[in-house]
DNA sequence: CAGCATCCCGTGGGATACTG
DNA sequence: CAGTATCCCACGGGATGCTG
């Protein structure tokens, strides 16, 4: 007779899925630099647009970030054909699917904040 | 005149929740205690039973976690009756909220993982 | 059993400077 | 401008052992 309980103790699939999913958009920025790229998806969004407008990164960090990234498809990146060479990096389509997840990320930690401020009065 | 343009270049404000939920739930092994309660949340786990469950897990690790998510008001710790002293963790109400969440990650984990596979082929 | 004290290591990530 | 090369440090997190 097969068990045909509950699952294994801890879950294993889901757990290797959160890691999986962890690896790939964990850390400091990638969630950030996806959001961002997401939202200025109209825009030409350089190296160095990026590197000014999210605050706080290091061209060495934001160039590790952005190949990751790429690696998986969820940017593109493309040099374009300017003088002072220039790259445009963009959120791909299976980018955007991180969208739903991120926009929750967000939602949450707005909430929890909401809920921190109502307790400490 | 006020700018009714798009927000500010990152978007502060999503930038600062996603940092809020980073800081809470972030790390190598939050989830997966939420995501363990959450569906364990009928039977008594004692944080020896917890340490055995989660693969990988050391108890230095583990009491450290547990104590962050208690902070955080996500886990209630309850210290048993017992003869050999134990201690009971449940997820709180609160904690639960963080499950939409936890199966989102776990979902796009999963996608990714078949998308993968199919473009090795 | 719960969980702290120690020791220790890898690495994520910051600062600065340099090159094609 | 895009990106790399170094250097460096803090810290997450593993292993082991000890105590109430």
């Amino acid at each position: 007779m097969k068990k045909v309980t509950s699952d294994p103790p801890a879950c294993t699939g889901n757990v290797l899925a959160m890691r999986d999913t962890l690896d790939i958009l964990g850390g400091k920025w990638k969630l950030i630099i996806l959001h961002y790229l997401t939202y200025r998806d109209s825009e030409i969004n350089t190296f160095k647009k990026i590197e000014r407008d999210i605050e706080g990164i290091s061209s060495k960090v934001l160039s590790k970030e952005l190949k990751d990234l790429e690696l998986n498809k969820l940017v593109i990146r493309e040099v374009q054909n300017t003088k002072p060479v220039s790259v445009k990096y963009s959120i791909s389509e299976y980018g955007k699917s991180t969208e739903t997840l991120i926009l929750q990320i967000v939602n949450w930690g707005k909430k929890h904040r909401i809920k921190m401020i109502k307790e400490t009065l």
